[in-house]
RNA sequence: GGUCGGAUGGCCGAGAGGCGAGGCAAGGGACUGCAAAUCCCUCUACACGGGUUCAAAUCCCGUUCCGACCUCCA
């Protein structure tokens, strides 16, 4: 049996993974900052962090999974002007969004998902620590920043130097407050009309970062296993997570994991490609179940070039395994067990190595039809336990409750296949006197409905084939 | 300017010194009344130029192109 290795982003490179406590793992994903409706980018990072904390659990871990919801920021505030609406209202409805999306795709949902503007008192009690330490000051405009000159391990994570970035444009430095020009705020002075909470520097609201550190701290401790969350929030995001954290004497995260874009046409994902990549648009042409295999077919840290084609192509894929195992069930009489595969396994422990994962999926498909075309029932349920197992890890078990047929009902569909079925005997005796005309008007006017005919072995068999939901 | 990625066959997408992942598409074959589904076979690539090595897609040097981050992006 092998071991899990992962990637480490402050290391650069791969290591085996060694929990803090054992048989425990804490892990902290920066999840959506809720000012506008899901893209796929957004969660290609739930499905990645999804896989993993499945993989940790069937490995034998009890894994605390917090990711938290950020639902107070500029932008929201931004769009609360736009859309009219009380800032508070867009992060709800946004936040809703967010976890529909989440689950239509078969995320799990956290083991607590803190939300920022519930955690005001810990950030309180954080920057008293950071001022107190000598790490953080308020100088008196009701801002409070961290200051990084002092912190000789920050930028560790970006491997950058400070003298290096290029100066903030966000001050006119004359009105500034701040010591250095790279200082960030941790918490904002309120503007007037602003939402406000009340501090001992005066009435403002949370800076972008601290909210993390404070419900890292809060759920999971000074010291947890893995910090993850998109490349893109390596800086600043991270690294002042990390400034903070360890300026008040913590030790915060053991290993960090981000995981790449998806790309279009070759760039970063942003809203000037419009809604079309929104997960609720997407869903309009597959399933939840395929748009998460797509998600989840590449390695986390390799960037997904999005195409509508190349995801029609995953989704047939899909369609294809996913057929075997309907078949399988219809020859056992049971659904398969999940079972895991040597091969898969040594991939997943390879710091999740998903694609190859998979390869060894299709070997255990084509074994598995050949089974069905054999009558080799052993082989079938093997090939589909095999199959299960490892769908199951991949958040892509059609079997999983949560992808079941919300819209059809069990009596609608036994009626839909007892009338099929009908027409199906009708073509059965036609073909038998060989009258293929008869037959094949009957194949052809099911096929305009969308309902394919195989002919099996075992007889012929009906499938819905349109594409949807 | 600084930091960090990437370039693989028609397409998607792994690998990371030797035994040429996998999928999709395409062509051929088997099966079929014809299909569909399935199976078998075929097509075999690593941006460019040097170098190291018995051996390089993989390591080193250089070049080109693409992308990301550099203070509120997953």
């Amino acid at each position: 049996m092998s071991s899990l290795s992962l990637y480490d982003t402050l290391t650069r490179t791969t290591s085996s993974f060694v929990p803090l406590k054992k048989g425990e793992v804490g892990i902290y994903l920066c999840g959506a900052t809720v000012q506008a409706p899901p893209h796929i980018g957004h969660v290609r990072s739930g499905v990645n962090f999804d896989i993993l904390r499945r993989w940790l659990t069937k490995s034998g871990y009890n894994v605390t999974f917090i990711r938290n919801v950020t639902d107070i920021d500029d932008k929201i505030l931004h769009k609360a002007v736009h859309e009219n609406m009380p800032w508070w209202a867009v992060a709800m409805k946004y936040e809703r969004a967010f976890t529909e999306a989440y689950a239509a795709l078969n995320v799990l949902p956290p083991t607590y998902e803190p939300r920022a503007t519930g955690h005001v008192t810990q950030m309180i009690e954080l920057m008293q620590v950071l001022i107190e330490k000598g790490a953080a000051y308020a100088p008196g405009n009701g801002d409070v920043y961290l200051e990084v000159r002092k912190l000789s391990s920050y930028l560790t994570l970006s491997r950058q130097k400070l003298d290096d970035l290029q100066p903030a444009a966000d001050v006119d430095a004359a009105s500034s407050k701040k010591k250095d020009p790279r200082d960030f705020a941790l918490w904002k002075a309120a503007k007037p009309g602003d939402p406000s909470w009340p501090t001992p520097w005066g009435p403002g609201r949370p800076g972008w970062h601290l909210e993390c550190s404070a419900m890292a701290h809060q759920y999971l401790g000074e010291s947890f296993d893995i910090h993850g969350g998109g490349l893109d929030l390596i800086f600043p995001h991270h690294e002042n997570e990390i400034a903070q954290s360890e300026a008040a004497g913590y030790a915060f995260a053991k290993r960090w994991l981000h995981n790449a874009w998806v790309t279009a046409s070759g760039e970063k994902m942003s809203k000037s490609l419009g809604n079309s990549l929104q997960v609720h648009e997407l869903l309009k042409s597959v399933r939840g179940i395929e748009l998460r295999w797509y998600l989840g077919s590449a390695h986390y840290r390799s960037m997904l070039e999005f195409s509508h084609e190349a995801l029609a192509e995953s989704a047939t894929a899909f369609r294809r395994i996913e057929s075997f195992l309907t078949r399988s069930v219809e020859i056992l009489g049971a659904q398969p067990t999940p079972v895991l595969s040597q091969a898969f396994t040594d991939a997943m422990n390879d710091d999740l190595a998903v694609p190859t994962a998979l390869a060894s999926i299709s070997e255990a498909l084509r074994a598995g039809n050949s089974a069905i075309t054999a009558g080799d029932s052993a082989v079938i349920e093997s090939s589909a336990n095999e199959i299960r197992g490892a769908l199951e890890i991949l958040g892509c078990d059609p079997f999983d409750p949560a992808f079941a047929s919300a819209s059809a009902g069990e009596d609608l569909t036994a009626a839909l296949d007892g009338t099929i079925k009908l027409a199906l005997e009708q073509r059965t005796a036609a073909r038998e006197r060989k009258d293929f005309a008869a037959s094949d008007q009957i194949r052809d006017g099911l096929a305009a409905l969308g309902i394919t005919i195989e002919d099996t072995a075992q007889g012929p068999r009906w499938s819905i084939s349109r594409d949807g939901k």
